[in-house]
DNA sequence: CTACCATATGAAGATACACTCATATAACGG
DNA sequence: CCGTTATATGAGTGTATCTTCATATGGTAG
């Protein structure tokens, strides 16, 4: 399987006007961290939670949560656990309580696809 | 199956020191299609091609994607055609081959995502 | 035309995912 | 203490997702 492709470098030079304008490098292995943000936003309950702490700018305790995202406490949990794995919120926890905030980079996720959905409305 | 939650409203008041500082209101069911940009971003196959994109800073055709990412000819279509469906990328058919680009929301989202990664390393 | 090349697309199998359910932990209130 | 509340977590299951294979389309060169 993978019966080798690499179209152009072979006969002549195709480079002019053909494809390959040097396509940069990237160290594909490393992307794995920033793919496992993406992929926590790629779900309507973590979404939209994410969606409601931004929009609250502040503490919101996770009991606040379910309700508007109409889910149960387990799966609100899971979804807050994985966000908070990769960073997209902090969490304090007081009492029997646990309040959750957006952080920056999930603040400013969010702000690009705002600026981005008012641009083509 | 959901036995109906709503802890606070409950008995006395209980939204002085509690949670419950507003929760603010948000569609959440107009969610779906920001959901599915950050869908197309959660897969290394598309996440490499769009840093590729992004990194060449211009358009690379479709044959010179696949190479770098290790996939095959199908895959990188089948990415590039998902990626376009949600606006990420923009693409050009010249001849036989086709020109894709990363799009100013796609280029946004990846230097929020470098500027993060550069902050907390 | 006919061969070949780049790309697209549909179906299909393997895998990953997001819930639910059950249960655990921890904090408060009486 | 014991019951209740808020949250966390593991297992299990239906569903979605990704890649591959096969094939289609559209362009180019002989």
């Amino acid at each position: 399987m993978e019966g080798q492709s690499d179209p152009h470098p072979s006969s002549s030079q195709i480079q002019s006007q053909a494809c390959c304008p040097t396509v940069p490098e990237i160290s594909i292995e490393e992307l794995d961290d920033e793919v496992e943000i993406f992929a926590a936003l790629a779900n309507t309950t973590r979404y939209g939670a994410v969606r409601l702490l931004v929009a609250a700018d502040g503490e919101v305790c996770a009991c606040d949560l379910a309700p508007p995202l109409e889910v149960s406490q387990s799966a609100i949990s899971h979804a807050l656990s994985r966000l908070f794995a990769v960073g997209l919120v902090e969490r304090r926890k007081q009492g029997r309580w646990r309040y959750y905030q957006a952080t920056p980079i999930a603040e400013e996720l969010i702000d690009r696809i705002d600026a981005h959905q008012e641009r083509d409305r």
